[in-house]
DNA sequence: TAAGTATTTTAGACATGTCTAAAATTATTA
DNA sequence: TAATAATTTTAGACATGTCTAAAATACTTA
């Protein structure tokens, strides 16, 4: 149906549109993809023609209604498969999106059904991310980054907003999960830094870490 | 690793190689692709330069060790794929191949090793070919085909030749599936269709369905 | 507001894998 | 064994998606 240049092109756009406000810039979406701004030129040229944004010259790129189904499908079959690679194969979550990567682009609507039906209709990936509905509708959550939280005030990990190896991996040590209670017991103001409770441990956290948790208050 | 194209040549060769004896001729490869032989000739010189096949001009390819590896892996992963479709998923035998098709390509050992367990390391897919180990090597079993049988004799259907949607349908419709056990009760020579006993059913099949069903006769 | 800088686009090239048409080789058969 | 037929290869083209280098446009800032 699509390619899978298109498809990941796509998919990166709706993750930009959600970081940001307006059009989606060359520049921007070259550095998410690893890719040239040249090349980014062109295939969003390719994808205006097929009606799946809105390109304005030196303005950006705007999905629309199409091109944000097919994003959020594509999400969608992301995020289920990560379901599956962790509840069902028993990968660990900081091993499972490489994987998901490709298997998003497989194309069988019947699959996605069945594969969804088969892991219980979850709303939310190994790493806390909602998963669109088969319309592609996103449930908004009510989360908070970590880092917002002010002394004191508890929260409940929902999510992470980088999920890269490293970062999961550290979380691991320090025994935060999908679900863990977080209270904020000391926040220095000049660098972001934090001193949480997490189960009986107390310990210092950066500000990197806090700004890539997400909670929701208690 | 490997491109999706170079996968699907050595696919295609392995399996040819099975059915005949010698080198693969490029109209038979190009045939079994649904491709032109010019663009065969292309890939051919291509995987021969990279050392998975040898090839002489006009006489056709054989797979080397290195490209026959590659060819059972990607077969092991269609076949593994088919088993998760059919017992996990509940999709018909008839419904699997294309999803299979894609799915061969993902790209992991890792997940490759985890479905296999999750799946209980199982020796046959689910039209009954046999699933290479992950070494590559495929357990020959002996089997016939239905049309070799002579009349009285009995054998168990352990396999489909042909895995068509249209034939597997058929095949549903008669009550055969895998473990089957059917008796040949008559034989016409001129024409090869044949009378059988499946179950408390008696009927008629034809030449191109016993030549399409594999049996281990009792 | 004009010059300098950053961003974006265009032009032209390249890699992969496909095709058609024509040429080369091999196989068949009279 | 020479003509004819079938198979296979080559030459040249095209589609997709990428890149570098240069040109065009937009944005800063003095
Ligand atoms: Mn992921
Ligand atoms: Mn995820
Ligand atoms: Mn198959
Ligand atoms: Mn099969």
């Amino acid at each position: 149906m699509y390619t899978l240049a298109e498809e990941n092109y796509l998919k990166a756009i709706f993750h930009l549109e959600h970081e940001t406000t307006g059009e989606v810039s060359t520049n921007a979406i070259a550095e998410s993809m690893e890719t040239k701004p040249s090349s980014v030129t062109d295939m969003v040229q390719k994808l205006a023609e097929k009606k799946m944004l809105v390109y304005k010259r030196y303005k950006g790129a705007q999905l629309t209604e199409k091109g944000r189904k097919i994003a959020a499908s594509v999400i969608r079959k992301h995020r289920l498969w990560e379901v599956f690679l962790v509840e069902k194969l028993k990968f660990h979550w900081d091993e499972v999106h490489d994987i998901a990567e490709q298997l998003e682009h497989i194309q069988s609507d019947e699959l996605i059904t069945r594969l969804d039906k088969f892991l219980g209709s979850p709303d939310f990936d190994p790493h806390g991310d909602p998963i669109p509905d088969k319309h592609g509708v996103l449930k908004r959550t009510e989360k908070k980054l970590l880092s917002e939280l002010e002394k004191n005030q508890k929260g409940v990990c929902v999510g992470v907003k980088e999920s890269n190896s490293d970062f999961l991996q550290y979380l691991d040590k320090k025994k935060i999960s999908i679900g863990t209670k977080i209270t904020v017991r000391g926040k220095e103001f000049f660098d972001g830094s934090m001193v949480i409770l997490v189960g009986k441990d107390q310990f210092f956290i950066s500000k990197m870490v806090a700004e890539n948790l997400f909670v929701q208050t208690l």
